[in-house]
DNA sequence: TTCGTCATGTAATGGGTTACATGATTAC
DNA sequence: GTAATCATGTAACCCATTACATGACGAA
């Protein structure tokens, strides 16, 4: 069982999958130029993926069949597209306001399908990882303080541009959900509950 | 054979280790103020690391024996230190040069023991790293430029952080290699072969 | 005496990579 | 016709995590 639930290649090739139907080799050259100041995958983690998908009936081949390719028996690409199931599954996991979607290796990939989630879910992730972040920033800033005498100038330098970068993803999270909580009017003060929501759409997929 | 050669945790255990003896929850502690904007290390890892290092006879066990705690029997602290082949190690993994020392995964590992590191390792590495990112940048820069219309403007907001984060290191790296260039006046054109270099050391590790 | 944190460990699992193997198609 | 790149796949391994289990010690 290498590959599919769990992962963020899941959620990656489910999403990828979603805009438009690929082969396994076209979908990875997506989803590198996607995240790839990120992270990279592999041949070795895509296929067997897919091939879990496919088991799970979450995508399926597309026969070209018909119109503008009339050659019979030749079949070296597969296509695979979304099935109905697999667009409730990308449904499913898009809808998860948790650390799954605000840790370093998901984050970057819940981003990049926040076109498909719903405004409300944008944002507790955006939120969920500034407060991650800020964690990060709280404890490694305190343990620098206790030490930072007995350092050394490269862990010192190491440090400053650790927390740097950090606080610069702060600045821009704190951006975006600024932008995001204009785009939502409501809820005035803050709900336990969350009832219905007359006229919060911004899902889209399908 | 959980965990010892090969990882990141072997550099960073030996690494910490050579500082002063320490036993493991406080190496996790120190490991993980040290690195904690790019990686947290778990028990699970450590411990089995430690264990895996001492069978190997990188890493001893040390007594406190004689002075300041003449309690006898009472030993629920276990501190390690390093012995001769562990520093010997240590210098073989610090010296080299290659991907296992500039990837994202053991960059900051390696940076942070520089130290210990000879001046033209320093420089091989920076450089190693500066033009990984490069490569990075072209690519998606290339892909980016051929897509950039039909991308949703989530996604383009992530290429752009993405990118600037990037350019943002590379030129951390550029300043840092500056200062170091600076350090090391040998070398007037380059060198293919590179044999004794008389005045070179840096690398103090006893 | 109970709670937090210090302290050490193990088993199961996980999610992905590397390296390998194969073959079709395109460009020169 | 041969080299590059497109395209698909598998087996072995890797490095670390999660979850669990245990217990000592200090402070309230």
């Amino acid at each position: 069982m290498t590959g599919a639930r769990g992962g963020v290649l899941e959620l990656a090739v489910l999403g990828s999958l979603h805009e438009t139907p690929l082969h396994g080799y076209e979908l990875r050259k997506r989803l590198n130029a996607l995240l790839g100041m990120f992270r990279a995958f592999s041949y070795g983690s895509l296929y067997p993926c897919l091939r879990q998908l496919l088991a799970d009936g979450l995508i399926a081949e597309e026969q070209p069949a018909d119109v503008a390719a009339p050659l019979s028996g030749r079949r070296s690409k597969i296509v695979y597209k979304l099935t109905a199931e697999g667009k409730e599954r990308l449904q499913e996991l898009l809808t998860q306001a948790g650390p799954s979607a605000w840790e370093d290796e998901s984050f970057g990939i819940h981003f990049a399908f926040f076109r498909h989630t719903e405004a409300e879910v944008r944002l507790r992730i955006l939120e969920g990882r500034r407060s991650r972040l800020e964690e990060r920033l709280d404890s490694v800033r305190t343990a620098l303080a206790r030490t930072r005498e007995r350092l050394d100038s490269y862990t010192l330098e190491l440090q400053r541009h650790g927390l740097e970068s950090v606080e610069r993803e702060v600045r821009w999270l704190n951006e975006l959900i600024a932008t995001e909580r204009q785009g939502l009017p409501s809820t005035p003060t803050d709900r336990t509950d969350r009832a219905e929501k007359p006229g919060s759409d911004t899902t889209d997929l399908d």
